[in-house]
DNA sequence: ATAAATATTTTACGCGCGTAAAATTCCAGC
DNA sequence: GCTGGAATTTTACGCGCGTAAAATATTTAT
């Protein structure tokens, strides 16, 4: 297993042209099965593999890929970027992963770091509400990109994510026809905009089924839902009366504080007789099942939004960057019935 | 906001010579005052930005860094990668993100990406036990590297982590004057050597305090840290008999799966009269105040280790990659009262 | 079998920038 | 004002590879 410097040495070794080397390089199928062959067998005599920057330098599209979340320390979405990062990786690209920390500033930053690695795509979770839609929409013009998980309305070749009306019709469906019917609780201003999907959601089905919606916010800014969820449960502990006896979290990170706060002020959860509250979530938060008590909540469909995304991005890319109109695909839910409700 | 297509444009219209321009970005104290200034005043009416991949071509050492964790989707990692990210870009490097996802496979498939970069230096969380211990190190001789978080012995230039003794020193002593002395709870055989050396330490604490240790270990391998901690829980709970009243885990992420199996089965866990465990954890994990009751934990210094890291790669950096003798920096923790124990 | 059509390889050039060496400018100090 | 040497700028070349156009080999149709 020699040293190669570069792909001349290793064309002159393998005995073909250094641009038909190339040629094998950008796809092993575009040049002769015998010249492949014999590629392939000094591939693996003289251990070479081309310089990537000069390979990006004048390709036009490269095979970077951008994937981009809102905030990593979220296992929901760290979640999720594992499971696209591996597809995209076995479909023969190159992703990189970022975070935007919950920063509209940093959520720039990377889109415009990325214009410059000439990505043939972009996976993008916005921050939503926060966002910088004329920065987004401005990097979406130039470079092909899907959104998932929040959409922005008219931005980006396509959006992938999850119907929150699905999850909401799950989750108060299963609640009013097991107890008394849910109350929700949310934050006063979410960044993300499924929550404002759901809270919306939740007054329709809550009418559809003839019953009077309620919602409780609670304060708070920033991505700290555990902790925006359990200072809101507190408050509503000491303002004494519950709307009703359950609670419906906008989504499960907020539940897990408000189960905090439940718990240290002796408020047993769950749907046991001696129970007095009930508190469900969305999202099926990978600690969900490690809550006290464990977290009935609704779950997506992980694998299969990831895979759809990419496939989406593949699409798009095969299709030049472009698609005739926006496309938005919405995958629904399936409850998780656990302690909690 | 003219675009300009390359430094040679950039270049004449700031009506200085290419080279220059090429010197001032690589570093901009390196031209005379008054050339600054006028490359300065030309790059906010050009809007002009130097081709990364062809900056890299020919660098020997690009300003390139690679942060690789064994697992993205644990918050500890997440919090702390954020915290390097933050604090190398900072410094005016480009640091990328880059997870072994449990599996030594994707550790070396990291590693030779990396390679590929020629990236400044490296920081690097091994898995550990799981890691190919002869791939790093082949790696760490070709790229400037620190290690942290799990050290490696011999490996690398540098590791910066936690004292384990520390931990459990601070864990054991409290427990012990609160209360029933503590047995240790583990997995069978913990990827992360710090798991290992936490056990020992266990072992030296109590004998220093004239008191008989005692380990428990949980079966199951992976980074499912949570579900291992909660089946082995249970396997406690039916066995019977506790060996004291006080459960002292390894890792956070094993209590959070401890007090899901209490709760689950109705041990109440806490330091209250009424209360028939206490249970205590390690590392501060951002979920350890929310669960129920609240986790008792020994904290690292985030801010402190990540500081220390990222000074120490530079050092390093500065230092043409190589220290004289390999060093190792270890922080204290600090013990976190909560509810728990 | 042979000419036309097609697939494949080669020739030739350039991408955008780093960097050594040469040329120039600069700033003392006299 | 002049000279020497350091600081700075310019000249000149090459990095490793992509890619259009030209040359060649291969296949197809007659």
């Amino acid at each position: 297993m020699s040293k190669v410097r570069n792909m001349e040495e290793f064309a002159a070794l393998s005995g073909i042209s250094r641009p038909t080397v190339s040629k094998y390089f950008n796809n092993p199928d575009s040049v002769r099965a015998s010249t492949r062959a014999r590629i392939e067998a000094a591939l693996d005599l003289h251990d070479y593999r081309p310089n990537i920057f000069a390979m990006n330098q004048n390709r036009k599209l490269t095979k970077n890929l951008g994937i981009v979340v809102p905030y990593l320390a979220d296992p929901f979405f760290a979640e999720i970027a594992r499971n696209l990062e591996q597809r995209c990786i076995a479909a023969g690209y190159r992703p990189t992963l970022y975070s935007a920390h919950g920063k509209t500033e940093t959520e720039i930053d990377i889109l415009n770091d990325l214009r410059m690695l000439k990505p043939a795509g972009v996976l993008l979770a916005p921050l939503g509400r926060t966002s910088n839609r004329a920065e987004i929409e401005k990097f979406c013009k130039d470079v092909p990109t899907v959104l998932f998980d929040s959409n922005i309305e008219g931005v980006g070749a396509a959006f992938v994510g999850s119907d929150n009306a699905s999850f909401i019709n799950q989750s108060v469906e299963y609640l009013c026809r097991s107890g008394e019917p849910p109350f929700f609780f949310e934050m006063e201003t979410p960044a993300n905009p499924n929550a404002r999907k759901r809270a919306s959601a939740y007054v329709a089905k809550m009418e559809q089924l003839g019953l009077e919606p309620r919602i409780e916010q609670a304060k708070g800014e920033g991505w700290a839902f555990e902790e925006i969820g359990y200072q809101g449960a507190v408050t509503l502990l000491e303002r004494g009366k519950m709307p009703t006896n359950t609670l419906l979290c906008s989504n499960d990170r907020l539940a897990i504080g408000v189960l905090a706060a439940f718990y240290e002020h002796g408020v047993k959860v769950g749907r046991d007789a001696d129970c007095q509250m009930r508190v469900a979530g969305h999202d099926d938060h990978p600690f969900a099942r490690f809550t006290g008590p464990s977290l009935t909540t609704v779950a997506h469909d992980y694998d299969t939004v990831a895979n759809r995304s990419v496939e989406m991005l593949f699409d798009l890319i095969r299709n030049d960057g472009r698609f005739h109109t926006r496309l938005e695909v919405l995958f629904s839910s399936h409850l998780v019935l656990r302690a909690s409700a």
